[in-house]
RNA sequence: GGGUCUGUGGUCUAGCGGCUAUGACACCUCCCUUACACGGAGUUGAUCGAGGGUUCGAGUCCCUCCAGACCCA
């Protein structure tokens, strides 16, 4: 018997890293394979990755989402698609700001901008460096000699001229309103960046007195806002104090430049059960005054400042911080003896996502990106999108019924893409740089190309250069843009928007959008408002959103609970005899998990095979080798068994003189091969891959192989061509899931890579097509076969015969005649 | 409190109105059979979260409740 071509024993994770490692060393075989190649001729599919923010190490869950993305990649590729399958890196932000704050213990304003902003560079490049690792561990096919980086001047000047378009359209604008505030850390946040903490809190009971005398007792958690008291209501239904409504109240606290008393009004959105069912309504206390203020046409108070300590109108208050306004306030009512009571509570307080701080609601001078004019046409784009899985169009409608508020885009920090305008001496006329450069208005004048404009009506002026001498002293602004300003334009950039128009054309609406779900109210939102604002389309065909990875009991996993897993690890697990153990916080304690292989294909197969996209998946490395290396063995071996009979030199056509079992295994085949080419051109990984583990794994093995193998072992021609045929374009189809794996397999069978294949392998035997009498009758037989097989095995086994020994009394059924001569020598039937 | 989603053997999972509910892993039993013991074969094991309803017929559709996840207030 010839030695088989696959002289490896078995797959290892070390095998694995070779062929890895050489796969990505040659930069111009890499660049053949997967670089994007817009004029090819082929259909163009461009992916519109999630760039990952690069934060020290890369969670598991992502890494496990990322590697889905690269599954569809690689399947359009086999479908002969030209796919452009972008790596970015998204490195704006505050979070990289926190990192350089902790690292250096120096608030940020305290640096020289230019100096912090350097640091921040370093920083984030180091963490870059170890994503990039990761990516091509776990196998990415990224085009990663086009990276591009969301702070990179290439990158900033499309979010920047994005502006400038949508602020001359008036899609953007500035207005007086009021914001959602992060104090100590000194910028205006989104509503989607607001999160809810418990703390423990005082519930103060104040007395107030009316004009004639009648007190009342009003609740509240924030006494030092009496200062900033519009209005007292009560609900319209609450008898106890309908005598009330009309009546004037004083302010128990004492304040400065307005009016000490407020009127008793009427308001639907009290609730009589909270507290004594008198509420106070304060200028920003909270979403709820801001809404009544509005309803009520109240002119607001400003009783905090942009360093969150209280201002003028709080009178003796003045100048103190919140919480120690706060105090004060308990301490001076105390002393009026307007103090009631006090009880601690806790209580869900509003606090910024990043740094954790109780936010202030401040009126502010801020960017918009107007939103909530366009919903309607918004909707009728996203009708347009085919969602995976569909619930999520519904998902993200949900989201968009919500929205009632513009967007807040201007953010007071600095490691983020710069607001691109100037303002004139006179702060009537503005200058926006022409479309396609970077500026950075801080420290910048306009460049060549810049256009005057008049601040309110937005009227274009004339050119900065000629009106240069009128403007007087300009000023460039500071305020930086929402990061989510510059991911919304990922699709736009990586389609070719502004920098390759031609392209452009053909690429738009974007392929693909992929994403976890965790984001869909944010990134995706945000990113069709832009399609529809800037071009009035779809943002993409296809929306692809996948679950989050959850610890093994099935929680969300963090960091503050300790039950993240690193993708390193995982990844790395069974390199150079390595074993991986992982000590994960359960609810009930620790539990240490162990495996001893893993790696990037067995890892990726299992993310592929277990959980259906969209759905949550839990993450057990103990469970992931447990349930899928044993089918990379068994793939590998049928592989590698066939590899020790001759290739046929043709293996596009079929030889003459098939046997029925052939024709049999060559229609089930077939059967398989059009469900995972329906699957992959939907983008459905799960049933792509449970096809393919089933029959590679399954009747492959287990019935065609036990068939045919004396006649292998006899050289028989039709049952080598047939073995080796459906191996080859087995592993072409299972590319996609596990390319490491079938590119050393392919190549080393075949002498041609699986990962080169650019069209779905043509069926091997049209005349046993699912379509076809022949090709459905063959597959009919499959259930009787699998049955008699287990029969016979288990008879051997009940008679204490050993499987290769032969075995009397046993008769192939009528419905199996065809199958008679085979079985009988498979089984040794006597 | 609201919205969305999920709930199928010990664990994970298929199922999209129709025969005795799919498969994997684990468990148990057996087998070193010339590809594979990091393997193979065969068993055991589920009143489909609970309760109502629609239907000739329901994991599958509807309602209520319970539990979990995500998002929002």
């Amino acid at each position: 018997m010839p030695a088989p071509k696959l002289p490896e024993k078995r797959w290892s994770i070390d095998l694995e890293k070779t062929i890895q490692e050489a796969h990505y060393a040659d930069r111009d075989s890499y660049n053949q394979r997967y670089a994007f190649k817009p004029d090819s001729g082929k259909e163009v599919f461009v992916i519109d990755t999630p760039p990952p923010y690069p934060s020290g190490t890369w969670h598991i869950g992502a890494v496990a989402q990322y590697s889905m993305i690269d599954v569809i990649a690689r399947s359009q590729r086999l479908l002969g698609k030209e796919v452009y399958f972008p790596w970015g890196v998204d490195r704006n932000g505050i979070n990289i700001e926190f990192t350089v704050e902790k690292n250096t213990k120096r608030k940020m304003k305290t640096y020289d901008r230019e100096e912090f902003l350097a640091l921040c560079k370093t920083t984030i490049e180091s963490f870059t460096q170890a994503m990039r690792d990761t990516a091509r561990r776990v196998g990415l096919s990224c085009d990663f000699d086009r990276e591009y980086l969301t702070d990179a001047p290439d990158y900033r000047s499309v979010t920047q001229s994005i502006f400038v378009e949508l602020f001359k359209k008036g899609d953007i604008i500035e207005d007086l309103r009021p914001n959602i505030y992060d104090p100590v850390e000194g910028t205006t946040i989104a509503d989607a960046e607001v999160e809810r903490l418990p703390r423990k809190t005082k519930l103060v009971d104040v007395k107030w007195t009316c004009g004639d005398g009648e007190t009342l007792t009003i609740s509240t958690t924030r006494p030092e806002m009496i200062c900033a008291c519009g209005v007292v209501v009560v609900h319209p239904d609450d008898e106890r104090y309908a005598h009330l409504v009309g009546k004037t109240v004083s302010l128990p606290l004492p304040t400065r430049g307005r009016e000490t008393t407020v009127e008793i009004q009427a308001h639907p959105s009290v609730k009589s059960d909270f507290g004594s069912g008198v509420l106070m309504v304060c200028s920003f206390g909270d979403q709820n005054d801001v809404a009544v203020f509005r309803e009520l046409g109240l002119t607001p108070f400003q009783a905090i400042d942009l360093d969150g300590n209280m201002t003028e109108v709080a009178g003796p208050l003045a100048g103190l911080s919140v919480l120690e306004a706060r105090k004060a306030a308990i301490d001076l009512l105390e002393g009026q003896g307007d103090l009631l009571n006090v009880v601690e509570r806790e209580q869900e307080i509003p606090v910024s996502e990043r740094g954790k701080n109780p936010v202030e609601i401040i009126l502010l001078k801020e960017w918009y990106v107007r939103q909530t004019h366009i919903q309607e046409r918004m909707k009728t784009h996203i009708e347009a999108i085919e969602f995976h899985p569909t619930r999520n169009r519904q998902f993200l409608l949900d989201w968009m019924d919500n929205i009632s508020i513009d967007w807040p885009i201007s953010r007071r920090r600095w490691y983020h893409t710069e607001i691109p305008i100037w303002y004139s001496q006179n702060e009537e006329l503005v200058v926006v740089p022409p479309s396609g450069t970077y500026v950075q208005p801080w420290k910048d004048h306009p460049p060549t190309g810049s256009r005057v404009l008049d601040r309110s009506t937005r009227e274009d002026l004339g050119a900065y250069e000629d009106l240069k001498d009128e403007l007087g002293e300009l000023t460039g602004e500071e305020k930086v843009f929402d990061t989510w300003m510059d991911s919304s334009n990922s699709n736009l950039f990586v389609s070719g928007y502004l920098n390759h128009p031609e392209v452009f054309e053909r690429a738009f609406p974007t392929a693909l959008r992929p994403q976890g779900k965790e984001i869909v109210r944010t990134w995706l939102y945000y990113t069709l408002l832009k399609s529809t604002l800037v071009l009035d389309q779809p943002g993409f065909q296809h929306v692809w959103i996948d679950g989050l990875g959850m610890d093994p009991w099935g929680r969300k996993m963090s960091k503050s609970i300790g039950n993240g897993i690193d993708a390193d690890s995982v990844l790395e697990c069974g390199a150079s005899g390595r074993t991986g153990s992982w000590k994960i916080k359960g609810p009930d304690g620790s539990v240490s998990l162990r495996a001893n292989k893993i790696g990037s294909e067995c890892f990726r197969l299992w993310k592929a095979c277990d959980a259906q996209v969209g759905d949550d998946f839990q993450i057990n490395p103990e469970e992931i080798e447990k349930k899928y290396f044993g089918v990379l063995t068994k793939l590998f071996n049928v592989a590698r068994f066939a590899s020790q009979f001759e290739t046929p030199l043709n293996l596009e056509e079929a030889p003459k003189g098939l046997a029925i079992e052939d024709r049999w295994i060559l229609a089930e085949f077939q059967a398989t091969m059009d469900t995972v080419q329906q699957a992959w051109s939907h983008l459905d990984i799960y049933t792509a891959t449970q096809a393919l583990k089933t029959f590679g794994t399954g009747l492959l093995p287990s019935h065609y192989l036990e068939m045919v193998k004396s006649r292998l072992y006899d050289d028989d021609p039709a049952a080598t061509w047939t073995i080796h045929r459906i191996v080859r374009d087995f592993m072409a189809a299972f590319s996609p899931v596990c390319p490491f794996f079938t590119h050393h397999i392919s190549n080393t069978v075949y002498g041609q890579s699986s990962v080169d294949v650019d069209a779905f392998p043509a069926p091997p035997l049209p005349s046993v097509g699912a379509q076809t009498a022949e090709g459905r009758a063959l597959c009919g037989l499959s259930n009787a076969l699998q049955e008699f097989n287990g029969n016979v095995w288990g008879a051997k086994k009940e008679a204490g015969v050993s499987l290769n020994q032969p075995i009397a009394g046993i008769p192939v059924p009528d419905s199996l005649a065809d199958f008679a001569a085979t079985l009988t020598r498979m089984h040794q039937l006597e």
